[in-house]
DNA sequence: CGGGATCCGTCTTGATACTG
DNA sequence: CAGTATCAAGACGGATCCCG
């Protein structure tokens, strides 16, 4: 969540803003799973918890890459997203899992994940 | 640098090994750059601290991404290479710094960067 | 001089408890 | 259900020290 650049190199700017270790999860969910609501990233199996989860959220909506609209009528439930410029991420998600599988021993893709 | 599993899913298990703001900027720098020693990777303009690039490099050797080697016959100075493992990281590496420089403004690969 | 290790103050993370 | 408050633990950064 660093808003300080360090550099002008592509590679630096999008670690500052995706670079730990839970923002392309929830975006991995969103993408890979169509997961939209709070509860629904709070249950993966990573365990992220609700502070980090909230904060992260928060984040990819002021990057732009998240949309969060209120859920038909009730009354706090929220939907989240992803955006264009969110969904652009696929080849980045890609590349990882690609690199993941193969590098990583016992690494395996989900059944209900594409 | 997270040793504990937290799923079985490539992109998590790749996230807890590179997943921060500093270890592709290394990788980067070998890749791109061709640099290979300590003194080098402190020039890069992120400005990553002596004792962060101590402990990635270490890291990094871990994992089997990096070999150290004695340079020539000089005492002490050692040579940082990635290993194949290590330069597998390429797609990963491009696919990032491709979404950077579309979505991130003013963002731009430097003159000595292929 | 090159390659770290160590200390220390600060900032960030994350688990848990709590709230509307 | 969807978060916020709290607070301990860890990561960061930078200065300095050390060692061949």
């Amino acid at each position: 969540m660093t808003l300080h650049r360090r550099s002008p190199c592509p590679i630096a700017c999008t670690l500052d803003l995706l670079g730990d270790r839970w923002t392309l999860l929830i975006v991995r969910d969103m993408m890979f799973l169509g997961k939209q609501r709070f509860e629904e990233f709070l249950e993966s199996p990573e365990g992220i918890s609700t502070n980090i989860l909230a904060s992260r959220l928060k984040f990819l909506e002021e990057m732009g890459l998240v949309e969060k609209q209120p859920y038909s009528n009730h009354p706090r439930r929220m939907n989240y997203q992803l955006t264009e410029p969110g969904k652009s991420l696929r080849p980045v998600l890609k590349a990882i899992a690609v690199w993941g599988l193969k590098q990583i021993p016992e690494t395996r893709i989900p059944d209900d994940e594409i």
